[in-house]
DNA sequence: CATGAATGAGGATTCATTCAT
DNA sequence: AATGAATGAATCCTCATTCAT
C-alpha cells in the first residue's frame, strides 16, 4: 500500500471512529462517514469492502495500537505480576483517554452478527494470547500456582476487565477507570497464586 | 394481568426466543414472531410497546427464572463460598441446557443501542446485587478478606463468568461449559481470600 | 383473490402502463408508479414480487385481453383466411388504439434479461399457438398447402406482424397501422397457398 | 483515423462483443470491457462517446460485415429469388456461426432506449433497403407481382427472419438455424408472386 | 380483544464518467 | 495518448408500526 493510499485509509478510519462513537454503528450512514473524512461516498468502497468492513478494520487497527503499546511498555524482564499490572493499566488508560474508542469497542462493536463476532474474536486473539503468555510465564517461574488452567483463566481475566470497562462506560464515567486497576489486578494475582 | 393475557404474553415470548435464537435479533421480523406465536402482527403490539421491548421482556423474564432458581437453591445457611459455587453452577448449567437462550443473551442481546444496554443493566442489577450480597456476607463472616472492594469485585466476577459463556458459545460449544465451574469458582475464591 | 385485491391490482397495473409508456422501464421508479396508482410504495410489494414482476404481469394481463378478444371475434366457422385476417386486424387495431400499450410491448418489454425474455415467451405462447392452430386448420381443409411447416410459419407470421408494429411505432406513427392489415395478410395468404 | 487508432478501436469492440455476450449489456461494466481489451477505463472514452456508443458501434461494425458479405456474394446477375435466398442464407449462417454476435444483436441490443432503437434503425436501414432493392428488381423483371407494397413487404421479410433467429436463440439453439432457410424463403417467394 | 392490509421512511452500494498526472 | 483514482447521483425494497374494521 502506498503512503498515499495509507493516508486516506486512516483518514476514513478516524472519521468512522468519530461518527460511530457519536451515532452508533446502525446510526452511522456511510455517507456521513465519507463526509466527515472529506471524500466521496464511492471512495469508501475503494478502501473497504462494505460498511461492516469499516468496523472490523477500525477494531483491528486500534487493537494493533494496543498490542504495540504493550510491546513498548512490557519487557521480558518484568515479572508476571508486573506485566499483568501493566496490561490492565494500559487497557484501562487507553479507553479512559479515548472515550470515542471506548464506545466503539464496548458498545458498538458488540452490535454485530455472529459472523462479525467471530472476526472480532480473531482480532482479539493476540491480546488474549498475550495474557496467556504471561500466565504461563508466571507458572513457570513459580509466581503463579502450578495447577492453573491458563486457557480458562485468560478468559476470566479478559472478561473481568471487559466488564469493568463496560460498567464504567454505562455508568456515564462517573468515577475513574484507572483507579480500578490496583484492585482489579490484586484480585487477579490472588486468584493466580 | 389476567391469566388469559398472561398466557398469550408467554406464547409470544416463547416464539420470540425461538425465532431470535435462530435468526438473530435483526433477522427476526415481528411478523415472523407473530406467525410462530400464532397471532396477528398487530396483536404483538397489544402486549409489547415495540420490537425492542420484546427483547427486554424476554431477558427480564428469563433472568427472573434464573434468580428464582437461585432462591430455590441457595439457602442463607450456605457459606459464601458454597453460594458462589451454586451461582456459577446454575448460571452455566442453565445456558448450557438452553442453547437458544444462550444465543439470545450472549449474542443478540448485545446487539443493542446504549439505551437498551441500560435497560438490560437494570434487569441484571438484581443478579449483580445478589453476587455483592454474597461477597458482603463473606467479608462479614471472615470467609473473604476485609479490604475487598465489593462493588468492583461483583463486576469482575460477573464479567469473568459472562466471558467464559460467550467464548464457549462462539467456540461452537466444543467443550463442556459446566466443566469450567470448579476452576472458575476456585479462581474467584482465591481472589477473594 | 378478492375483488378488493383484484381492484387494487389493476389500479397498479394501469398506473404502471402509463408511467412505463411515458418514461420507459428503466426510467420508471417504483415510487412513481405507486404515486400514480395512489398507493404507498410498500403496497406495490404486496401485489408484485419485484419491479420486473410488474412488467411481466402487465404483459400477461394485456395479452390475456388480446386472446380474449380473439375468442370473442373469431368463430370456429370462420375460414382459416378470415381468421388470419381477424387476428392481424385485432392485433394492429389494439396497439394503434392504445399507444401506451404499444410502447410497453414493442419497446420496453424488450429491454429485459434473457430470463425475462423466456417468461415473456411463455406468455406469448398461447398467441403463437393460436396462429398455428389456424394454420393447421387451413392445411386440413385444403385452404393452405400440405407441405407447410406450421412451426416455422407461425414464427414467420408473428415476427412479420411484430416488425410492422415496431417500425410504425419508431417512425412516430406517421401512417395508419390498420391500413397495413390488408397487404400484410395478403402476403401471408399467398405464402400459405 | 490512423491505423494505430483503428487497431485499438477494434480491440475494444472485440472485447465488448465477448463481455456483452457473456454478461448482457446491463451486466457489462465499462471497467470489465476495458480490462478484457487490455486498456485503462478512461481510454475507452477516447474512442467512444459513452457506453451506449460502444453498443451502437459494435452493431454498425458487425452489420457492415454482413452488408459486405452480401456485396461479395450477391451479383446483379442473380435473379431476385436467388438474391433473396442468399440474403436469408447469409443472415442465418452468420448468426449461427457466431453465437456471441447472435446474443448481442437479438437480445442485448434490444435492451435499449427508444433513442438507441432509432440509432439501430439507422444502421439497419441499408440492410432493409437492400431487401427493398431486390423486391423492386423482382417486380421490374416480372418475378414478383406488380401490386407489391415494397415498403411494407421489406418489413415483413425482415421481421419474419428476425423472429426466426430470436426463437432459435431462446430455444437454446436446439435445432439448426440454416435448415430453416429453404422453407423461410419459400414462404417469402410465394407471398411475393 | 384481535386482525392484517397498508403505510412510508430510510440507506448501502454500484458504476459510468471525469480529469489531474 | 493513456492512465486509473476519485466521484456522487440514483433507487429498490424491507419491515416496524398503525388503525379501520
Amino acid at each position: 500500500m502506498t503512503s498515499r493510499k495509507q493516508e486516506k485509509f486512516e483518514m476514513i478510519l478516524d472519521a468512522a471512529e468519530k461518527v460511530i462513537a457519536e451515532n452508533g454503528f446502525h446510526g452511522s450512514q456511510v455517507a456521513r462517514i465519507a463526509k466527515e473524512a472529506g471524500v466521496a461516498d464511492g471512495t469508501i468502497y475503494l478502501y473497504f469492502k462494505n460498511k461492516e468492513d469499516i468496523l472490523i478494520s477500525l477494531f483491528q487497527n486500534r487493537l494493533g495500537s494496543l498490542v504495540e503499546s504493550f510491546k513498548n511498555n512490557i519487557s521480558e524482564e518484568d515479572s508476571a505480576e508486573e506485566a499483568l499490572y501493566k496490561i490492565c493499566d494500559i487497557h484501562f488508560s487507553l479507553l479512559e483517554e479515548n472515550i470515542h474508542l471506548a464506545y466503539v469497542t464496548q458498545i458498538e462493536l458488540r452490535q454485530s452478527s455472529l459472523e462479525l463476532r467471530k472476526a472480532i474474536g480473531q482480532a482479539v486473539k493476540p491480546y488474549i494470547q498475550l495474557i496467556e503468555h504471561i500466565l504461563i510465564k508466571g507458572v513457570a517461574d513459580g509466581s503463579f500456582r502450578r495447577n492453573l488452567d491458563t486457557r480458562l483463566t485468560r478468559q476470566l481475566i479478559f472478561g473481568a476487565m471487559d466488564e469493568v470497562v463496560t460498567s464504567w462506560l454505562i455508568s456515564g464515567q462517573k468515577y475513574s477507570l484507572t483507579a480500578q486497576v490496583a484492585n482489579t489486578v490484586d484480585f487477579f494475582i490472588r486468584g493466580l497464586k
